[in-house]
DNA sequence: CAAAAAAATGAAAAGTGGTTCACTTCTTTT
DNA sequence: AAAAGAAGTGAACCACTTTTCATTTTTTTG
């Protein structure tokens, strides 16, 4: 009769799912959006278009996904470099560093992540992926001013400046082959733009 | 028999096409791209949707133009404020302030311009959108550079990275109802971020 | 090993939105 | 005012994708 749900069958069911994740990210990750249309992804996937249907209710529930866990990683990285010990403008300086560096490496994801026109369906994915960012940043401006290191502002405003900084700067170089000489550089630049942003330290401005 | 380019032909004909034009940014200015189809357009004109093909070889063409003119005002507006006496800093901040200014004064127009998504037929305006600003900030940093009173900096990574924060910043604001009280603090926040990033003025940190 | 239920298929449907073109209307010219 | 040519029309066309669904295959269960 009926079949119930065994662990066996569960964890094909995941492998599946997994595997149609995996391609929509495969796909944009090498060609961008508009190489990942649903039959694309389903041909890579192995399976069939209808098929990918079970799994999601429509690509852009599957793009939710795909994009949450490629963000996902980006974000750990940043937030496992913005919580190694030291003051607030070294902090933030590994962040935008880890953040950039980790960009211009996987220039085709990053550009799709940050910047790629895509269908306005799943554009919604795209604001949600710098708000961890913002909140990074804000985090690292908000314990600075705390401890007296930087002087108080609008931590929000300037987090969102710095993440719209960082990516209109890397823009341009992410859309072009790498240079890897001029990479330093460009990295160098970005941070310290970030890291000046924040203004002086209060002492030097206290009349 | 035929007939030859009367100047009255000729004015119509340049009227009509500017009803078109003038329809699409409108259409754009009130609910973004995702109301400004062809057929909306034309409607808009009060032209049917094959005259319009009589203006514009294709919709990507009469986008470039649309786009054009409205960006060309505020690129206007923005060099006239960078061209107003003063030393880098004064100017750099002017410019800042204008651009920001009229971003929330048409705040569903400098979305579309700025960051609306769109499809990617169109989207090569947008970059082009913020080439402009980019050369604006870069002048304004170089000339500050010749002159001493910024240190030496990659003048293009820097504006890129001012124009990004200065649209980011902005971005939240500008998908939500005016807020007047707010606005002053908002644009004094990304003006003094702006200013910041350029660094202290070099004979302070001269050793 | 049937019978039952879920997984999987893929071609066809439906939707979308830009573009075309055979045809009509208006302007100019003689 | 008639001929000629340009302006103007809008329904049909087309290319492209997402989504559905009748059908087949696979897996489970009694």
């Amino acid at each position: 009769m009926a079949y119930r749900r065994t662990t066996k069958m569960a964890t094909r069911l995941a492998a599946t799912r997994e595997r149609i994740a995996d391609a929509a990210l495969s796909l944009v990750a090498r060609g961008g959006y508009g190489a990942a249309d649903v039959t694309a992804i389903a041909a890579e996937a192995g399976v069939s278009t209808g098929l990918l249907y079970r799994y999601f209710p429509s690509k852009a529930d599957l793009f939710d996904e795909v994009f949450q866990r490629a963000s996902q990683r980006e974000i750990d990285a940043c937030t496992a470099a913005a919580s190694l010990p030291g003051n607030s403008r070294e902090r933030l300086a590994r962040v935008v560093e880890t953040f950039a560096r980790r960009a211009l490496r996987g220039r085709r994801l990053a550009w799709a992540l940050l910047a790629e026109p895509v269908d306005p369906l799943i554009e919604a994915d795209r604001v949600r992926f710098r708000e961890p960012y913002r909140a990074i940043f804000a985090g690292i401006i908000r314990r600075g001013i705390e401890s007296g290191e930087v002087a108080p502002q609008d931590a929000r405003t300037v987090a969102a400046g710095m993440v719209g900084a960082i990516a209109e700067a890397l823009l341009g170089p992410l859309s072009e082959p790498p240079h890897p000489d001029d990479e330093d550089t460009l990295i160098a630049t970005v941070t310290r733009l970030c890291v000046q942003s924040l203004g002086q330290k209060p002492e030097s401005t206290i009349r």
